[in-house]
DNA sequence: AGCCGTATCAGCCAAAAGGCTGAGAGACGG
DNA sequence: CCGTCTCTCAGCCTTTTGGCTGATACGGCT
C-alpha cells in the first residue's frame, strides 16, 4: 500500500516543521510538498498531484486560505482539502466548507485527530474538532441569525466604525435603510447596540 | 562547550514540535523540556533549570503568557524569557516587555532570526522581529497616545459593547466621568466615534 | 395567483452619545 | 511650594442612534 501524499500549506515555518514531524511518525502519511503561501500552493499541485491539502486559514499577504481552497478546487474538484487553523470563528467555519473544504481542524487538535481527518480526507469523509462541529451545527440550527447578503455587507462596514451617514453613502442606500438592516442586524445577533454588534461581530465572525 | 537549554512553551503541540524540530538543527541549542501551559511551565521550570524559555502568549485556557511571564520573573529574576507569538499588538508587545521578556518574535520569523534570539538572550540582549520593534518604538515616540491605566480600563470594558451607563456602574464612576476619559481615548486614538474606537482597540491593540 | 424573504424608504420620538467649557482633589517630582 | 498628570464631576447643546409603525417593490416558490 502506497502512503497518502500531502502538501503543507502554511505562512509559518514552525508550524510546517511541527506537522511534518508529526506526520512524519504515520507510515501510511507522506508529506511531499511544503508551500507558504496560496499562490505557492497552486504551483505545487500544478507540478504534482497530492492526495490531501493540508491549509491554513490566515496567511499574511496575498491570497488568503478560503480563495486558496476555491481556485484548488476550480481546478480539480476532487482534491481532497483540510482546515488546519488557530481560529474557530463562525464566518471562517462556514466559508471554509463553502469553499470546498472536507475537514476543519483547530491547532491544538491531538494528534490521533489529526491522522484521522488525513485519512478519512482521502475517502471522503468530513472531518471536524469538536468544537468546530459544534458552532456549525449551532449555524445551521439556528437559520433566523443568518445574516442576509446585505446586511452582511453592512456589517463589515461597521465594524470600521462607520457611521449611518457613512454606511448610506457607501452602499448608495438611504440612511433610513442603514437603520432599517440595522435593527435586523442586531436582533440577529443578539445585541442592543451598534457599540456590541462590532464587538460581537469581530470577536465572533471573524472579522478582523 | 555546553549547549544553551531552553524549555519550550506553547499550547498547541504542532508548535512546538515544529520549534524542537527546528532548532534542533542548532549544535548549540538544546530544547530539554516542553509545557502546554503557564502553570506546566513553572512546574517545569521548579524541576530543572533552563537557560532560555521560549514562550507563546495565548494559551487556551488558564494563565495567558503575560502572567506566566510575571510569576516566571518572581520566582528568578533572571531568567531569560523569549516570546514568541503569532501577533503584534501593541498591548501584547508593551506588557510583554514590561513583564520581563527579553525578545519578542513573531511566528514568521525566519529560523536565522529565532537561533539569533536566543543565542542573544542567554547573554542578556533583547532580540526584536522588525515588525515589533518597529511598533514599540512608536509607542515611545509619542508618549501622547499612550492611554493611562484608567483610560485603557475603560476601553477594554467599551469593546465588550457597553453603554456608558454601564460603564459608569462598572467603574463606580459618574456617566460624566466615562464621558470625559471617552474623549480622551478617543483623541489618543485620533477617532471620533465610540464605533471607531472599538473597531481600532480591537484590531490594534489585541484586545480580543 | 398568493406568499415569503429581501431590500428599499419615511416619519416620529426617545435615548444615547459626543463637543465644549470649567473645575476640584490627590499624587508626584522638581 | 508649584506645576503637571490623572481622575473625578457638572451643565449645555447638537448630533447620532435606536425603537416603532407602515409602506413599496422585486424575485422565487408553491
Amino acid at each position: 500500500m502506497s502512503a497518502i501524499t500531502v502538501l503543507l500549506v502554511d505562512d509559518h515555518l514552525v508550524v510546517r516543521s511541527g506537522l511534518r514531524a508529526l506526520l512524519g511518525t504515520q507510515p501510511d502519511i507522506a508529506v511531499v510538498a511544503e508551500a507558504a503561501s496560496g499562490e505557492e500552493a497552486l504551483e505545487r499541485l500544478e507540478q504534482d498531484a497530492v492526495a490531501v491539502v493540508v491549509m491554513d486559514l490566515a496567511m499574511g499577504a496575498g491570497m488568503d486560505g478560503i480563495e486558496a481552497i476555491q481556485r484548488i478546487r476550480e481546478r480539480n474538484k476532487g482534491q481532497a482539502i483540510l482546515v488546519f487553523t488557530t481560529y474557530d470563528s463562525d464566518a471562517d467555519i462556514v466559508r471554509a466548507v463553502d469553499a470546498g473544504a472536507m475537514g476543519y481542524l483547530l491547532k491544538d487538535a491531538a494528534p490521533d485527530e489529526i491522522f484521522a481527518a488525513i485519512r478519512g480526507a482521502v475517502q471522503g469523509k468530513s472531518v471536524m474538532s469538536a468544537p468546530v462541529a459544534s458552532r456549525l451545527f449551532q449555524q445551521l440550527r439556528n437559520p433566523d441569525e443568518i445574516l442576509t447578503p446585505r446586511e452582511a455587507e453592512l456589517l463589515s462596514l461597521l465594524t470600521q466604525g462607520l457611521s449611518n451617514r457613512e454606511l448610506g453613502q457607501r452602499l448608495f442606500i438611504s440612511e433610513a435603510t442603514v437603520k432599517t438592516h440595522l435593527a435586523h442586524i442586531y436582533a440577529k445577533l443578539g445585541v442592543e447596540t451598534r457599540a456590541a454588534a462590532i464587538a460581537t461581530a469581530i470577536r465572533r465572525e471573524g472579522m478582523r
